[in-house]
DNA sequence: CTGAAAGCGCTTACAG
DNA sequence: CTGAAAGCGCTTACAG
């Protein structure tokens, strides 16, 4: 069933049926009744691609999954990616995913190009990120989960990196910490530069050293965090408090610490962000994990609703929000052991 | 530039040079020539609605997030969706994703009347699954990535879930162990039945009891292994050995492991099926996790490809596959406890 | 080998 | 409040 199937069977012109099916105010109220009930009882639904040439709006926003991002291999990234999908169903818009397999840029050219898509969103920026600065040559809005340090004008979310390293650093240096650790992503993600900002932040606000031999950036792998902590703990002066910038981080460290004595909660204290990862909950590690913690699926559903405001023409230049981090107090963190 | 204005610039009708673009064989090689460069210069891109709504192919393939699912929440569907991207890249393809958040089967009702997409990937299927019989009806082309035990007949892509618990069982048996546990996904999913199945049948070929008690399901999370191995290790006979259906089952059960003081490897062994994700690797755990490995990335890619022939028109009868999986012995896995 | 024209199924000025 | 008609940007019989 077409629109002109419908409005044949209704007797109306396809004009007035189309603006019934729209809500536009103009349409009696009882030819709307009459045209609302045949469309639910005919199932009709306008086919989508006919309305996108229409109307020049593609309906849909659109992600690039790259292989040289760590998203791919992200499993955080499917919770984001169902907020996103969940707001965008709330407006009957669809998301559009598509691989960008060695040459990026290209692909983000294509997708400007074919008009599939109104907004696209882009995760876990770089501090220098060249894809922004692209996107807004071929005109195509976007907006940002995460921010860059280029200078650059665009719209974004965020949360707080910054602030909440500094918060959990400084919840460790007053419990009486002085070595304090930092498991971290590689820098060049901004996400990973702002905590390590905070944590440094937070140690020199003391008086306290944080030196670079504290620190480590790699891939987010268990695996990388087992070899960042047992490098620490091979210093002649170990940290007694490791702060990690996942979950996946914070296991690895926690087998690390096992395998050289270490009691997390007792001699060792951990701090990890969360992200909200549903298969592995620091609440129910043994000990619970003390976590900085904000929701990467809420973070999808506002970005997702940001992108398509864009699309409907908001200002570009207007959305930009930085939201605050909870720091959660559990089991893991411990003054240091005399 | 559309395709009137490069037809206009380049002096030929939109007939040929849509047809040159789309590589028909009528159109002079000079002709054609000319009309790539020109396409290529001034980055001409058709336009993907207006092509759908010509062709009637939507050039898409969709995927539903289901909150009732455990994918939403699993980690594990992110490579799977890259695999699929990846594939449907390389074609030009999409891949549209929804969110079904409540109503699922409006949801697949609304993709198939919108015509956004030309097929529907299915995943996790349930022993039941309702969608296979409704997309039929909706005359919807749809590839399973697993089965059903439904009996319609429909294109999947499976993995041999129960030859690779089988052949995980009769591994620990042929080492001595007598009492094998299993922690597993719920059973109503497919997959857990099968490797339930593949379980039992081991056991029971070798004279071995394979009683309720020894196993348990329910989401795959790090603190439903937990438990699940706790309760294991609670009864008067406890198993020696334990299978888990997920690296996050297994972590868990590490965790009651050592909280019962256990040593995997030596007093308790372990086998955990591996879906390749990145995040957390079997090899490099302490000790390295004996698993049963298949790529799920991989699967994502084939899956796409599936959907793409029947978008074409392939025989939907045709597409029935079976992946072998990998037994991959490492340290986890020992004779029991003398 | 090339082109004029119809058509895909919508939306939306414009007219009444 | 309603409708006839043009147009969105492609593809594809049909004709030559």
């Amino acid at each position: 069933m077409n629109l002109k199937e419908l409005s044949q069977h209704l007797g109306l012109s396809q004009t007035t049926v189309s603006r019934a099916l729209n809500g536009f105010p103009e349409v009696g109220e009882a030819t709307r009744k009459r045209v609302l009930e045949a469309a639910e009882t005919f199932q009709y639904r306008p086919n989508a691609s006919a309305r996108k040439l229409a109307t020049g709006r593609a309906g849909a926003i659109g992600i690039v999954f790259s292989s040289e991002r760590n998203m791919l291999l992200d499993p955080i990234f499917t919770d984001f990616l169902a907020g996103v999908a969940t707001q965008c169903s709330r407006s009957d818009n669809d998301v559009l995913v598509s691989s960008a397999q060695g040459d990026e840029a290209g692909t983000y050219r294509r997708l400007a190009r074919v008009r599939s898509v109104d907004a696209l969103l882009l995760s876990s920026p770089t501090i220098d990120d060249p894809r922004i600065a692209m996107l807004q040559r071929l005109g195509m809005p976007l907006v940002v989960h995460g921010r860059t340090q280029t200078g650059l004008n665009y719209p974004y979310l965020d949360i707080d990196n910054e602030g909440a390293f500094h918060k959990a650093t400084t919840l460790l240096i007053d419990l009486g910490h002085r070595r304090i650790g930092l498991l971290n992503e590689n820098l060049r993600f901004t996400f990973a530069t702002h905590r390590s900002q905070g944590w440094r932040r937070a140690l020199t606000a003391r008086g306290l050293a944080a030196p670079p031999e504290l620190e480590g950036g790699a891939r987010m792998t268990e695996e990388n965090g087992y070899r960042m902590a047992r490098g620490l703990f091979e210093l002649s002066d170990p940290p007694t408090a490791l702060l990690c910038s996942s979950i996946f981080l914070a296991l690895g460290a926690m087998r690390a610490a096992r395998e050289t004595g270490r009691i997390v909660g007792k001699n060792l204290s951990l701090i990890a962000h969360d992200d909200g990862l549903d298969a592995i909950r620091p609440e129910t590690l043994t000990p619970a994990l003390t976590t900085t913690f904000s929701s990467i699926h809420a973070a999808g559903v506002r970005v997702a609703e940001i992108a398509m405001a864009l699309a409907n023409g908001a200002d570009p230049t207007a959305a930009a929000e930085i939201w605050p981090v909870d720091l959660v107090f559990r089991g893991s963190t411990v003054p240091p052991a005399p």
